[in-house]
DNA sequence: GGCCAATGTAAACGATCATTCAGGGGATGC
DNA sequence: GCATCCCCTGAATGATCGTTTACATTGGCC
């Protein structure tokens, strides 16, 4: 009988990852660890497990990456970075209606969400196993994109387009934005693609639930 | 030089657990195992760090749980029961009417998970850690508890009373309540007591957008 | 060919982990 | 006094971890 039992997390279900050319070991580095790290979580993915899944021995990563920590760092950074560029895009390329740019803002954040599980899965649950200095940047980058959407919700306010739900008088359209953003960045959890819902059909029902959150005016 | 570092969660803005009245040594190793997993995460949490924290030595843990595990199983399985519970009693205590019901439900649920965050917290994050046996249980209520969602989403639907989104000519009310669930659920990660909204302002406010997003009718 | 920088291997290092085990009180019942 | 629990301690066990180190192997460039 062993004495130690590492835990390993239920397995995900996810789509295995195809190895299709000869990567750069860079490459094949951080692929291998977004895959390890969604299926079973940061701190029980040994280094050794990443490096077998490259064909290489566990020495070899300290010639790319300083530590496991910064590898973690690297691939949670590039991914949050890309999604605010989404985000932002959506709502740039929406036009003036308030109603559009919360329409465009959901769904792509929605469909990448469900397109790019495994990576959202990794940015959002393991961020918090990194130390202060390099959680600041992610976390400014998250305040950043749910700041776009609470702009959003106040321009179409103020343009009396969005009646937002209102609490003894008083709306609080931080946490309406909490809500939205949780509930569409939770749905990497449980969409299963080649389900009954296509990707872009999940963002069309979010963005319709959101623009009812909001009372966003008809027409 | 530390060869090797132990992973350590950024600090969780939770309130402390005070300690009260001498505890029967169970519910001591109890409450300092939710605090515990709640602010570092379970596959870092020594054993001497929860007993320790009862001011016993490590040992003595084994004389009241087969393992650290079976631990893990035991709080997050009694939490999953209390919220399924609580889900079913404010369903059936608030009449007939599907949308009084869905607003007693989101009420209780968004209540809960703002009071008893760390709970709430180690219940949906850690139980991945559980093996395939230990995790059937609660995965079975966390169905029931969609369910019991769904049953008052179709039930408001075919009364006429909810008019929910819907895609390409089809409502799917699973994917609705699924995306009621993740945003009550996951108002425990940001939520913190004593700011602008109370618990139960949250519970209104999230009741409010629920109804919204099926669509339901005033009056 | 000779040199250099990249990139790999294999072994070692120091530390920490969950769990087990032999034994030590202290209460309770007799 | 004595046996029988329960609950604890403190040390040991066997294993695994991230990282470092010494040393190969490669391929381009002079």
């Amino acid at each position: 009988m062993s004495k130690r039992k590492v835990p390993v997390r239920a397995a995900a279900v996810v789509a295995p990852v195809v190895e299709r050319e000869p990567r750069p070991p860079v490459e094949a580095i951080r692929a291998a660890a977004f895959s390890q790290f969604a299926e079973r979580g940061y701190p029980v993915v040994t280094v050794r497990d990443i490096m077998k899944a490259c064909g290489l021995t566990q020495g070899a990563l300290y010639n790319h990456f300083k530590s496991k920590d910064e590898l973690l760092h690297d691939i949670i950074a590039s991914t949050q970075a890309e999604l605010e560029r989404i985000c932002l895009q959506a709502v740039a390329g929406a036009g003036a209606d308030p109603r559009a740019k919360l329409a465009a803002f959901v769904r792509a954040y929605v469909v990448r969400h469900c397109r790019l599980r495994i990576e959202a899965l990794v940015a959002n649950r393991e961020i918090s196993w990194l130390d202060a200095e390099q959680v600041g940047d992610i976390r400014r980058s998250r305040r950043a994109i749910r700041d776009i959407l609470v702009g959003v919700l106040v321009q179409g306010k103020e343009a009396g387009l969005f009646d937002p739900p209102q609490i003894d008088g008083r709306s609080d359209l931080k946490s309406v934005a909490m809500a939205l953003l949780d509930q569409c960045t939770h749905i990497s959890l449980w969409y299963v693609p080649g389900g009954r819902m296509s990707e872009e059909q999940m963002g069309r029902l979010y963005a319709d639930m959101a623009l009812r959150s909001v009372g966003a005016k008809v027409g």
